[in-house]
DNA sequence: GTGTAAACTTACCTACAAGTAAGTTAGACT
DNA sequence: AGTCTAACTTACTTGTAGGTAAGTTTACAC
C-alpha cells in the first residue's frame, strides 16, 4: 500500500460518529473496520490500543470545535450571534446523529477512564465554559443580554442545559431540543 | 433455600448502583453476581435476560422517585419547598455514587434498546415534566418564582440542565452541581 | 533490481459477556 | 416420610471484544 493512504481519518470519522451516538464502550472495534472494508488489525495498526483511540477522538474533537466555534466567533462584537452560533452547531451535530457530545458519551463510563484522557476532558469542558462565560460578559455589557448571576455560573448553567437536552431530545423528540433553546433566550431576556 | 430471599431486591440494587454509574453497557451480570457473592446463573434466574433486568430497574426507577417525590410534594402549597426538595435529592443521588440519571444512562445506548424500555423511559420522562411544570405553575401564581416563558418549557429546560449538571459535576467536581443549582433558582428569581 | 519501511492482512489468543441445561438444596405441604 | 417447588449452583456453549505476531503488498530510494 502507498504512504498516503486516509485510512487513519477513515478510522477517526467513524470511530467519532460512533462514540457520540453510542458512548465509550457502546462501539467496537469491529464497528468500525467493517463498514469500512478493512480488518480489525488495521485498526489496532493506527491505534494500539482503545485509550490510543479515544485520545485521538478527544483531540479531533477539540478540533472541530475550535473551527466550528471559530467561525461565529469571528462575527467579533456581539453575543447574540455567538450564542446562536452554538445553537445551530448543536442542532445540527444532533441532525448528523450525534445526539450526545463528547463529554456525555465519556461521563458514562468516567470511572474506567485513564488519567490523561480525563485531564483532556476537564480542559475541553473548561475551555467551553471560559468561551461561553465571554460570551454572557460581553452579552450583558452591550445589553444584549438580560440575566441574573454571574456570568461563568450562567455560562456553566447553560452548557449543562444543552447537553442535558441533547440526550433528552433522543427520548423525546427533536423539538424538544428548539423549546430549550427558545426558554434559555427568554432566560436571557431575548425577544424572538 | 426458603421462600422468602431478598436476593432479588439485592440484584436489583446492585444492578441499579451499576447502572446509574456506568451505563446500561457498562456493567455485566458478573459485576453483579460476584460482590453479592452469588453466581452469574443466579441473576439469570430472577432475570432471564437483561432485558428484563432493565425494564425492572426502570420500574424501580418510577418507585424510589414516586417515593422521593412525595415526599416534598406533601408539602401541598409551596413551590419553592418541592424544588428544593428534588435539589436535594439529586445531591443525594449524586452523593451515593450515582452521577447520571436513569435517562442519562440510557440515552447512550438508545438506539439498542427494546420498544418497551424506550416506552417507560419516555413515560417517566413525561411525568417528571409534567410534576415540574406544576411546580412552576404554583410558584408563579403564589409569586415564588419570577421567571420568562412558560412553565412546561421552563420545567422542561430546569430538568435538562439538571441532567447535563450532573453529568458534568462528575468531570469537574462536586461543586459545579451546586453553582447550576444557585443559578436556576436566580434565573427563576429566588434570592437566597 | 534490491532493500527498506509503511500499511496493511491472516491467523491466531485470551478473556469475558450472555445465556442455558441439568443437577442440588432446603423448607413447606400433605 | 415423601413429594413438590423456589432458589439456587455447576458446568457448560456461543459469540464477541481487545489484542498480538507473523507474513504480505506496495511505493519509493538508491
Amino acid at each position: 500500500m502507498p504512504r498516503a493512504s486516509n485510512t487513519r481519518e477513515q478510522i477517526i470519522d467513524k470511530a467519532f460518529q460512533l462514540m457520540l451516538q453510542r458512548g465509550i464502550n457502546g462501539f467496537s472495534y469491529r464497528d468500525i473496520s467493517q463498514p469500512l472494508g478493512i480488518k480489525n488489525a488495521a485498526v489496532h495498526y493506527h491505534f494500539p490500543n482503545k485509550t490510543d483511540l479515544v485520545k485521538a477522538l478527544i483531540e479531533e474533537n477539540h478540533q472541530v470545535l475550535k473551527r466550528s466555534t471559530a467561525e461565529f466567533m469571528a462575527y467579533g462584537g456581539p453575543a447574540r450571534p455567538q450564542l446562536e452560533g452554538m445553537f445551530r452547531f448543536v442542532e445540527n451535530q444532533c441532525d448528523c446523529g450525534r445526539p450526545i457530545c463528547m463529554v456525555g458519551a465519556l461521563a458514562v463510563d468516567y470511572d474506567d477512564l485513564g488519567d490523561d484522557i480525563k485531564h483532556a476532558n476537564r480542559d475541553f469542558m473548561a475551555d467551553s465554559i471560559q468561551w461561553l462565560t465571554k460570551v454572557m460578559e460581553t452579552g450583558r455589557e452591550r445589553g444584549e443580554f438580560d440575566f441574573r448571576g454571574d456570568p461563568m455560573s450562567k455560562a456553566a448553567t447553560i452548557l449543562a442545559t444543552i447537553q442535558g437536552a441533547r440526550q433528552m431530545a433522543r427520548i423525546h423528540g427533536h423539538d424538544y431540543l428548539q423549546r430549550v433553546f427558545a426558554q434559555i433566550r427568554a432566560d436571557l431576556g431575548i425577544e424572538d
